[in-house]
DNA sequence: TTTAAATATACCATATCGGTAGATTTTTTG
DNA sequence: CAAAAAATCTACCGATATGGTATATTTAAA
């Protein structure tokens, strides 16, 4: 019952490019700072070559987008506060639910007949966790 | 963020020994039917040597009572309502904290000072998800 | 005294997790 | 156009935790 230390990773990679982040003004449009993945690694203390796996899901999940070449590097694709810690821990662990029996490839060996009589507090509780993470939002970490 | 089998198949354990609950009347003490390994590894379907292993477990935890010898086997020591899934689930795997910071032996790589920012959060979730888990007690399940 | 149970301890195989490496593609810039 | 700097793709690897098993021992009842 702990996130993955990749989910650590990912939490901490957000709030690093987040802290680049200008809300939209009058006369300018939102904008996140663009950073490559090197000064990602470095301020958030993640190892570089990690940083760059974890960063892909997070481009292939759409919280960040990404611009190759010289100059390039990585970007908010929202506002902080339209990211979640649950949209972060999704996209790098999949979709939490607390007990096998939802899982796919999961065959239950409970020998009883019919629906597992555990399943339901199970989905409640895991309803609850994703409520949770999903009320934190990233604007709260910006220094 | 998943509960371990261990848990799982705890859960199920627990759940089988308190079908032989009986609450107590005027005439007699609260009692609960004691039970071998192998009749809770047969209705449980967990295997019968990890069954073993986890019933160990619950006894250290103080949620089970155990007999050896001839006749021995398994009790609760304690009535349906008075058991929660947080107790079975914290007893195979240990105090529930979703993130690391607050693991024994955890060095954090967050190259910044100070406290952890988002060590709150993960705190505020970890002790929502424990009380959902409390909430649950085991004379629910009873059939 | 025999038998049926739990206990203690130790061991093992596999999957997942955390992490790394190399070759390739894309884009900017000189 | 060439070179450099970035991301991407694919693949691999080692350690640890998890799920599970085996053996020998202790205890208690019949």
């Amino acid at each position: 019952m702990q996130l993955t230390l990749e989910s650590d990773y990912a939490i901490r990679i957000i709030s690093v490019i987040a802290e680049g982040w200008n809300d939209p003004s009058e006369s300018e449009a939102a904008a996140s700072v663009r950073m490559d993945a090197k000064s990602i690694s470095d301020i958030s203390g993640v190892p570089l070559r990690f940083s760059l796996k974890i960063l892909r899901k997070l481009v292939a999940g759409g919280l960040v987008r990404s611009y190759k070449g010289t100059r390039g590097g990585y970007e908010l694709a929202k506002a902080p506060n339209q990211i979640s810690v649950l949209d972060v821990v999704e996209i790098t662990e999949g979709k939490i639910h607390i007990n096998r029996c939802i899982s796919k490839d999961f065959v239950c060996t409970r020998p009883a007949e019919g629906p597992c009589k555990f399943k339901k507090c199970f989905d409640d509780i895991s309803a609850e966790i994703r409520n949770s993470m999903r009320n934190i939002t990233f604007d709260r970490f910006i220094e």
